[in-house]
DNA sequence: GACCAGGCACATC
DNA sequence: GATGTGCATGGT
């Protein structure tokens, strides 16, 4: 059980959230080398596009380490190109695999033998795995408790006065770490249920009065056309 | 046709 | 450290 204010605010609204949406089963993947791959393509990119990315992948038979590191760069960019930019993002997958076969084999379950503030370093050390993408790897293709932060994350603590603008992502991520058990399951449901509220209700032109948050929303919020 | 979507690297100040 | 830019597809 959280001891600070911050702390029982964060798990109210999670446990407002996991009664509205339910259970997230998050990340939508067949494989740990799938979730990699996802977190990759989903940069600055709607998931149904990923998804077509991904049933690209599939259907060439190179949803795997050795797959993508044999693959011509140029054939791959022409696979993942529903997922748009499709050159920078054949390069960046080029690098993770690389980095994951010679590390780790290929294996992702291997990661499990570095410490994780050493293996978010490595993560972060490959071109195109930025502070969310290493997040997203750990926590999803890893099962390491680490916060996940993304747009929809900072869009709803924003809205409901809980950061300011322009607060960076280390700050945002303590504040869910320090003030929560460490907890993969806990830190994995948690992030999907923001992207969940996120993708329905908190968008960049928000739809606040039927979300499931709106009674959470701080008082003469600009967000709430009716006072409530 | 404008806006938006589960970022990141790089240049510049 | 803050800000700006390129990267690109597909849905609304």
């Amino acid at each position: 059980m959280p001891q600070t204010a911050t702390g029982r605010r964060l798990l109210s609204l999670y446990r407002r959230l996991f009664r509205y949406f339910g259970p997230q089963h998050w990340w939508p993947a067949r494989s740990r080398f799938e979730v990699i791959v996802g977190a990759i393509l989903t940069q600055n990119t709607a998931w149904i596009n990923v998804e077509r990315a991904i049933t690209a992948l599939r259907a060439a038979r190179l949803l795997n380490p050795r797959g993508i590191d044999s693959v011509p760069q140029k054939h791959l960019a022409t696979l993942i190109r529903p997922a748009g930019y499709y050159n920078m993002k054949a390069e960046r997958l080029k690098h993770v695999t690389r980095f994951l076969l010679t590390h780790y084999g290929g294996n992702v379950r291997r990661m499990r033998r570095t410490a994780l503030p050493e293996l978010r370093e490595e993560l972060l050390e490959i071109s195109g795995v930025g502070e969310e993408t290493a997040d997203s790897i750990l926590l999803y293709a890893g099962d390491r408790p680490t916060f996940v932060v993304d747009a929809y994350t900072r869009r709803v603590l924003e809205r409901h006065g809980m950061i300011a603008a322009n607060t960076r992502y280390g700050e945002i991520q303590r504040l869910f770490m320090t003030h929560l058990p460490t907890d993969a399951t806990l830190f994995n449901e948690y992030h999907a249920l923001l992207v969940a509220v996120g993708k329905t209700y908190c968008r960049r032109t928000p739809n606040c009065d039927s979300c499931p948050l709106r009674y959470d929303l701080p008082e003469g919020s600009p967000f709430l056309s009716r006072p409530e």
